[in-house]
DNA sequence: CTCAATGTTACCCAAAAGGTATCAATCTGT
DNA sequence: ACAGATTGATACCTTTTGGGTAACATTGAG
């Protein structure tokens, strides 16, 4: 059975006439004859009965026919749903991202852009660390990453998506609320909260080392996995936390003030992340474009 | 595009790999590098992409996997049910029989026995008359009727289900009731009434001429198109009616009589009825078969 | 009864599918 | 790192299949 048999089959019963569908299909009119008589004998089912000397359909023609056209429409569609998922127009991305912080970034505005431009491809998200989603993407469970630490794996591209500098975060009531500067030094004894280690697990060490670079000892009173708890703790004004400047900005009707600490140079990061290999297919490339138009621009790989 | 195609490529897609593929198909493996190439270059997708020494499929690929192995299982179906209906196990037909007495004769029990031969199939029934019925059946609305009269075209075979004498009904406290025999110049005098014309175009006239042909002049009082309405006169007693045997037995409850005229040799008949040329289509022979085992079984055509 | 129209059969040629040999790329094992 | 094995692609040839032309059988119309 081929698909031409079926396509000549269905041209002669809708014309219910050998000669009218060779016309139609351009061809002449024995080849039919021919497929016909091939098609009805694998079939092992007669589906035209001769009615004076043209031909019509048998029962089961009738319901052949039926059936013939909606296969062949339907490899129409499969055949243009396939070029759409090739031109990005259609199917689907898998997203891992970071968990917590990054939905309030740059991520927002990359995912508002590739829906725009992509409209009828569809979304998968799922929260993951960075390390998680370099892991993902080597075994392809995901399409695209965004997370907070750019990969060293070659064989992943990224996009420096936000840079944001790292300041301490502070009760108005808090004594150090006072100075218009700050210094390693005037937080070395205050009670230090950070986010836990498996969602920044290099900017625990990062600060600690910053600092004793600086001949100061950070002391960090405690990991909070919750951040409204953490929050809590600060806006009780007992101990003081480091986020990114970006990061507090949406968040600002709780009354908590951002303050930069002049010697201490950390910067908090996002970055997209997706597979080099990929970068032909229209889906990553999509979203590439999507987050240099969402992020700075900046590329660095 | 045709179906071998679609059937190579899905062995690829589900071995991924062109040579597992090329053994499952017991054929060697060129034509399947072949056949991919000229399909995508058809389609203007990219199906496969390198990975390694081997292939993977792209996402188009995958998505196309899934709808060619839904069109592949689609014909199988298809053919099926051509088959099935070819052989008559699947399918409907369409058939018309004589409204009102007929409900109550071999017409059920040969619906019955169809329906046991043929559980797959569907049935179609609608109420005409006889002559409409052989209307019906050479316009091809219906494919077998069910009626009182046999058909005189030589288009249209038939097989005479019933036959049924037909002898006069009365009420246990007419006068007539007490005789143990009838004659027609019994009942010369008697009020007859009829179902109409329309139901029966020839009894009227054949009760008529025959009841002439013995020199006795039958007064039809009335034709009663309801039957209820008729036999309720016939049960007050005022007037009588004729019937076959056979119909009035089903509905004995009531406490009528009916008695045969001894000089009056009139049958009413029941007959299946259909296209000659259908004879061969596998519905139509189980509907005979079926009417065969139902009926008397005599056949005469 | 002849003639035109329809589908079938017979035959030929062209196109397409399948097979073999070979090649380039890549992974494996030492 | 290198030889050998494995995979898919290419080149070329053979076989199969599809399509065209011509003649034929059947049927319906004038």
């Amino acid at each position: 059975m081929e698909l031409r048999q079926l396509r000549y089959f269905l041209a002669i019963a809708e014309e219910e006439s050998f000669r009218r569908a060779s016309e139609r299909l351009h061809v002449s009119q024995p080849p039919l004859s021919r497929q016909m008589r091939d098609m009805q004998v694998e079939m092992g089912v007669e589906l035209f009965a001769p009615e004076g000397r043209g031909i019509r359909l048998t029962a089961a023609g009738k319901a052949f026919a039926e059936r013939a056209r909606n296969i062949l429409a339907s490899v129409d569609t499969a055949v243009d749903e396939a070029r759409g998922i090739a031109q990005g127009r259609l199917g689907s991305v898998h997203i891992g991202f970071e968990t917590g912080t990054t939905f309030m970034g740059a991520f927002l505005s990359l995912i508002a852009a590739f829906r725009k431009r992509t409209p009828g491809a569809g979304l998968q998200l799922s929260p993951m660390s960075s390390i998680e989603q370099w892991a993902a993407l080597r075994s392809r469970k995901i399409d695209f990453g965004y997370g907070v630490y750019a990969p060293t794996d070659d064989a992943l591209g990224h996009l420096e998506m936000s840079r944001d500098r790292l300041g301490l975060l502070l009760s108005p009531e808090h004594p150090l609320a006072r100075n218009k500067t700050l210094n390693l030094a005037d937080i070395e004894n205050e009670h230090i909260l950070l986010q836990p280690r498996q969602l920044y697990p290099r900017l625990h060490a990062d600060l600690i080392t910053a600092a004793r670079l600086r001949g100061v000892t950070l002391r960090v009173a405690a990991e909070v996995l919750d951040l409204e708890a953490l929050m809590a703790l600060v806006v009780i004004g007992d101990a003081v936390t480091f986020v990114s400047e970006k990061f507090w900005e949406p968040a600002s009707q709780v009354s908590l003030l951002w303050r930069p600490v002049d010697d201490l140079d950390l910067y908090l990061s996002e970055f997209a992340v997706w597979r080099r290999e990929d970068e032909g297919t229209p889906v990553v490339r999509a979203l590439v474009d999507s987050a240099k138009q969402a992020g700075r621009g900046a590329a660095d790989c």
